[in-house]
This record gives C-alpha cells, sequence and structure tokens, in this order.
DNA sequence: TGGGAAGCTTGAACGCGTTCTAAACTCCTG
DNA sequence: CAGGAGTTTAGAACGCGTTCAAGCTTCCCA
C-alpha cells in the first residue's frame, strides 16, 4: 500500500482522527468537570486545561459552551437499552413508563442533570435542533405513533403536535426543578399529572378511563406530597 | 409644623424617596435601551450610564440585572384593562381570548418583549417568586376558577394543577419564540392547540365539543402555516 | 521533494456581570 | 453644631464566555 493509495481517507484520518480526538477530551473532561463540581465548576478555562487544549479548540470543535453540553447530554444514553427491557402491551403504559424512567435518570444524578438542563435553557445562543438527538426524539415519536395506531389517541390529533406538547410538559417541569421550584419528590407526579392531561385530551373515548384514574392518582401524591 | 414633626416619617422619606426616583430612573432606564437595542444593547455599564448613576447602584438596589428585567416587566401591564373590554360569556371563550391578548402584546413588541422573556429563562439565580406577578396570577387564576365554576372543567381536576399546566403550556411556546424556532405566524396556533388540549383533557363531557373544534381549528391554522 | 494553501492551536485581548474598597455625601440624632 | 449611621460614587478588580491575529502543523499539488 502506497502512503497515496487513499488520498481522499487520509485526508479525513489524520486532521479528522486528531480533531475527533480532541473532541472526545473535551466531552469527557466536560463531563467529569461537571460530575466533580456541578454547573458553577464547568468553566471554560478549566475545561480547557482538564481536556489539555488550549482555550480557543473547545470552541472551534463546538462552537460554544452550550454546545459542549449538549454534546454531553448526547453522550449519556444508556436511556433505551434499559426502555427496552419493560416494553408492556399497553402503549399509554409505555408512554409512562419512559417517562418515570427519564425523571428517574435526572433525579437520579441532579447535580449531572441540572447543569446539563440549565444548558438547554440558554437562549443566548442559537444551537437548537442538536438538543434533541435524533434518536430520543424517534424513540418518543415512535411511542406516540403506537399509540395512535392501537386507537389510543383520537385520528384527528396530529401526533407531532401532541409529541410536541408532552415534550413542552416535560420541559417546564424540569425547568422548575432546575430552578428549585419543584421538590424532587413532586417532579415525578407533577409530570405523570401534565402527561396524562394532555393524552387525556387527545386521547379516544375508550382509552379515557385509565388516563382519568392517571390524574386523579398523580394529584393524589401532589396533595400528599404537599 | 416644625421640620421634626414627623420624625418616622421623615426618615423613610427623605432618604427612602430618593431611593424610589433612583430605582424609577433605572427601570425606565432598563426599558428606553431595551426597546432602542434589544437584550444586547442592554448592559449594566450602559444602563447605569443612562440612568445617571455609578455601576454599582443598580446592584444595590436591585441585586442583580435580572431583577431590574423582572422589574421592568412587571411594570408594564396595561394588559387587563385591554382585556376587561372583550369579557364573554364562555368562561373557555375569556381563557382563549386572554391568551390571545397575551401573545399579540408579545408578537406586537418582539425586540422588547423577547429580551424580558429570554431573561425569565434565565436559570443561573434565584429571583423566582417575582416572575408572576401577583397581579397576573390573580387573574389567570380567577378565569379558570371561573371554568371550574360553570361547569366547564369537569370537578375532579385541581383547578391549580390546571392553570399550572396552561402556565407551562404557554411558556413552552414563548421559549420556542425567544430562541426562534417558532415563527410568529405559527406561535398563536401552537400555543391554542396546547391550551385547547389540556383544557380538553381536564373538561366535563359537555364542553368538550367546542374544545374539540379548537384543536382541529389550530390543527387546520398549523398545517396552512406550515 | 518542496512550495503553498488550508486548517488548527495558541496567547492575548474584549466586553460582560458582579464585587469590593475607600472616599464623599446625605440625612438623622444627641 | 458635631458626630455617626447609611448610601452613592468612582475606580479597580475578578472570573466569565467569546473572539482574533499570528504562528504552526498538516496536507495537496507540481
Amino acid at each position: 500500500m502506497s502512503p497515496t493509495a487513499a488520498p481522499a481517507l487520509q485526508l479525513l484520518s489524520r486532521r479528522e482522527a486528531g480533531k475527533a480526538e480532541r473532541r472526545r477530551q473535551i466531552i469527557q473532561a466536560a463531563r467529569d468537570l461537571i460530575r466533580e463540581t456541578g454547573n458553577a465548576g464547568l468553566s471554560m478555562r478549566g475545561l480547557a486545561a482538564r481536556a489539555g487544549v488550549s482555550l480557543a479548540t473547545p470552541y472551534n470543535l463546538f462552537g460554544s459552551k452550550r454546545a459542549i453540553v449538549v454534546a454531553v447530554l448526547q453522550d449519556v444514553r444508556e436511556f433505551q437499552e434499559r426502555f427496552s427491557t419493560l416494553q408492556a402491551a399497553d402503549p399509554l403504559d409505555n408512554i409512562f413508563a419512559a417517562l418515570d424512567l427519564s425523571l428517574q435518570f435526572y433525579v437520579g444524578d441532579p447535580a449531572f442533570y441540572r447543569t446539563l438542563w440549565s444548558a438547554l435553557f440558554d437562549t443566548t445562543d442559537g444551537v437548537r435542533g442538536e438538543i434533541l438527538n435524533p434518536k430520543r426524539d424517534a424513540f418518543w415519536r415512535g411511542l406516540v405513533l403506537d399509540a395512535v395506531r392501537s386507537g389510543a389517541i383520537a385520528g384527528e390529533v396530529d401526533p407531532d403536535l401532541l409529541l410536541r406538547h408532552l415534550e413542552s410538559m416535560l420541559r417546564s417541569v424540569m425547568f422548575d426543578w432546575v430552578v428549585g421550584e419543584i421538590s424532587p419528590a413532586r417532579l415525578g407526579a407533577m409530570a405523570r399529572h401534565g402527561y396524562a392531561l394532555v393524552l387525556l385530551g387527545a386521547a379516544a373515548d375508550d382509552w379515557r378511563g385509565p388516563l382519568c384514574a392517571r390524574v386523579l392518582e398523580a394529584q393524589a401524591s401532589l396533595a400528599a406530597a404537599a
């Protein structure tokens, strides 16, 4: 094999390999710093030092601090493997199971996920679209589409809009959690209540009963944890 | 009247009056600067200069930049006067009318309200509680309670939770607007869709028809503006 | 194989929000 | 009136996210 046998590949290879390696180091350093010190400890200078690169490098590779945090968030996704083990027959139950599992992750590692969500609520730059990585988005979309297909959701309701409203619900409750306006104990019940209410609005008549029960169950939880 | 006739009153009066005056100037300057230059033009140094005070003074009087923006937001509330002129008989119609009116304010002065909402999504400090001023909160709560009283909302649903979810809906759609993920044209339809869906989940059976129509109407608007 | 063009890294710098110190000023009390 | 408590002021400083000109590395092309 002559050195010039694969020029295009080499072009990507040498430079791009180094770049990918630096990317990896930076994400790793960011994750470690967040885990160790929370959001406050994650400064770009500290991050660069920890990753062994210059201050400007993270900007070249990611663009902004927020983009780095988003990259970290995309990286931690043992979620789907865990979820696949608890698939149920009822499509609505699946949605609530996925919700519970997500929240379990978040409250199980508050320092870490508070930082991550906090970055998602930062409005100062334009790193949209990367927030919801495609895999995660497709996963939730699949859950909603399953519910539509099985007849649990009324056919007239646009599934994508429903999905978006569910995400709105989660986003809002996570915001309250990030700013400390809601206790971890109430977080789950609040999210379930919102999900149940939105789904109830979109549900076919036959499926309203169990959703109604979920609304009341969540209300009881919230009243108890008041 | 001797100069010492009202000592306690004077104590508050002279000094506190000056303080209040400086507060007023700072809020006014902040409002002007936001109107003229948007969020980017609102720096603490520029604000202090414009208000004719030292850089440290806004911090003494408000504590942080965010607190100042919140104070500005609380100051602009011609809302209720405008709303009182369009009260309808149907309590659900009232909710949607109030929603439309709010959104009208926001999209009617984007530079201004984008800055304000952006500050509300800032998670870095703890100026909660002042975000929703009590008057505004009581107003929306009254609308929801009206709907409950009139039987439009099922009795089992907690009105405060319903109110909170409606606010979640608005907050999320405003977030999308602030970060530019949604066009002004779609903003209203998206918010109406979310409101209608949540209310539909909480509505009494007799009232589901018109809400269903609202959901479909909003979906049609969104499909048209795609 | 060597010259030139990209692209990347680097250190320095900018403007930001925020805090601090010390001096000046204002108002109230004895 | 003197003194003291409470604030504002100017100014410097800190750490932050971000950007930029300059140098260096890596790769393509003759």
